[in-house]
DNA sequence: GCGATCTGAGAAAACGCTTTCTCGCCGGGC
DNA sequence: GCCCGGCGAGAAAGCGTTTTCTCAGATCGC
């Protein structure tokens, strides 16, 4: 006969009481420790089996001060590039037996410092994705996170990894891609005004500009989604451009499907480029060109970082800067003669 | 001066020592217990607010009995459906306070049953999405799952909701569109064999079938991703089909792609539906002719069922069946006069 | 003014586990 | 034959909360 304990789920009394041994016992065996007699290890096995008990991992996780659990804030789960950074850092992390925890911001950021120390205290360690934050408040929270991982975003604690894709470089190399192909006026489209990783390609572009007097490059209001690149259309004619640097992939999917809808060609009349090498960006028509960013690998290496801070070990490479790869596909192409700007 | 308990975090004894009051009375606070005096229950708060004190969620848990976390069991978190319903099911389950842990199976149906117990047991609730999982393991598992919700999975509890789409309607829906068009010559680009997704779509063909015996409709091997449609090139060809219906929309979009890179003409020449109408769908070239599934909806209402269990509240509509709204939009056209079949 | 009632706060048990502490028992050494 | 060391298992003390139980003190009624 099966007792149940007040939860009605089996717990350890039930184990030791079936097979007539103390709770310790019990966990000794379900833990593998061999200072226990192999005959009674088997009867409690026995018993554990027949019982089908599990060990309830909230005890566990009150015991042994730990959950096995790490958590991941994100502004947008609906977001490609989030969801490759959880996919990557689930993937790493069930490797080691750990499970991931969601707290989705969904692009709150006032709420975000309360979610991140929420979802912290539920788990053994966090990776942060925080890009609109400020800089002060992120560096206000950020020690009561720890053991923390940063993506694209940096702080002064030297126990807190940043993992960061050099936007800057990336968007530099887009550029000059398209000055190689002739482009003399480019426009770039540019994401929400808050985040972090828009200023870094922001940078970056001053620093292209600096070094190519001769190109013109505008910069238009922008966001991070299809609509956006969808609704800039006008914006992009009327700048006069002829090579487009979307803030990001879906952005210049956005903008080549508008602007297929006006009867331009893509590359034929504008070159249009992307960011992050979404999954999609090979197969949309054309394929789009864009600055490959290891994305899944990123949250690989959130969880590694994350592991050696979780167990104290000593990081060798606390954070990395990963290069994003230019992919040039069909996008873009040679420069048409400078088009006349577009009245509205 | 702040005292620390043994693991440095601050519990609720420091807060009951500074304030001058027991454990139970700061507990009492904490939990808006108003049975405290006022004076006592603001010094605590005080205290509590000073030394930045936050319950511990573990200590919680195991004296309440719940974790105000409910888990997902997903196989594949790259496809954008498993994508879609865990958004909606966040949303909805973060505008109730509670959380959700993510076990991602990687197809890995073996490990299906375990990741399920395991998650479930750190959770008060779970939702399951597992199409590969055969009926007898599902129906074995399902009990201990409680309280769980499947996703386009059915089985004999009653207290177990299923949201299911309907894709034996839809897909007779995307032929009956075909066939409007002229199209007699069908393929079905099949899901992976095990998929009970899968299976729905094949019921519903065969019905499909049964009411248009002048209509062929050859079935062909697949699966579900890009690379699948985009290898299937030759067998489209073969078949000699004039419209094609794709396992999902990333199948129909690799297939595009595959089509596009031969010189076919999307619908001129082929017509092609997808299944999902995931957000990429109508910013393809051709925008993507599909059935469009409420999926992030579908992940609200498994909440939505599954806080119902968790309350205990009487549940008046234990599952719910969603119906595929058919999208027509570029990629199917009339068919052109009957093509020989290619020889490979 | 005294007993009954009620209020409010502390003591302690409970949640389910791990782990230290303790102790009985056995074997070996002298 | 006795003592000591070591081994193995039970008792008990945590882990950090919530909640029941208990009881002191205040309030009320008569």
């Amino acid at each position: 006969m099966v007792r149940r304990s007040a939860t009605g789920r089996i717990g350890i009394a039930d184990v030791a009481v079936k097979a007539g041994v103390s709770h310790a016992t019990v966990s000794r065996v379900m833990n593998g420790n061999f200072t226990v007699d192999p005959d009674i290890a088997a009867r409690v096995r026995a018993a554990a089996a027949e019982l089908k008990y599990q060990p309830n991992p909230v005890g566990r996780s009150l015991a042994l001060g730990k959950t096995d659990t790490i958590g991941i804030v994100v502004p947008d789960l609906a977001n490609p590039t989030f969801q490759a950074i959880l996919r990557g850092l689930s993937r790493a992390a069930a490797q080691d037996g750990y499970r991931v925890l969601i707290a989705d911001s969904f692009e709150v950021s006032s709420e975000e410092a309360i979610l991140a120390g929420e979802a912290r205290r539920r788990c053994d360690g966090l990776v942060l994705c925080a890009p609109r934050m400020s800089d002060a408040e992120l560096e206000e929270i950020a020690p009561s996170l720890r053991p923390l991982v940063l993506i694209n975003r940096t702080t002064d604690a030297d126990d807190i990894p940043s993992l960061v894709v050099d936007y800057g470089q990336g968007v530099q190399d887009i550029a000059e891609h398209l000055v190689e192909l002739g482009h003399t006026r480019l426009a770039f489209l540019s994401g929400p005004p808050r985040s972090a990783s828009n200023g870094l390609r922001l940078q970056g572009l001053e620093a292209f500009k600096a070094a190519h007097p001769q190109v013109e490059v505008r910069m238009l209001e922008g966001g991070s989604d299809f609509d956006t690149g969808h609704g800039a259309v006008d914006a992009v004619l009327e700048s006069g451009a002829t090579g487009i640097l979307a803030f990001n992939d879906l952005v210049a999917m956005g903008l080549m499907s508008g602007l297929h809808e006006r009867g331009l060609q893509v590359p034929g009349d504008i070159s249009v480029t992307g960011f992050d090498d979404i999954p999609f960006a090979k197969y949309t028509t054309p394929a789009l060109t864009t600055a490959a960013v290891p994305i899944t690998e990123l949250g690989e290496q959130a969880w590694h970082q994350l592991r050696a801070l979780i167990r104290k070990e000593d990081n060798d490479a606390p954070g990395s800067r990963y290069q994003p790869r230019l992919e040039v596909r069909a996008s873009t192409g040679p420069a048409k003669a400078p088009r006349q700007a577009v009245h509205g």
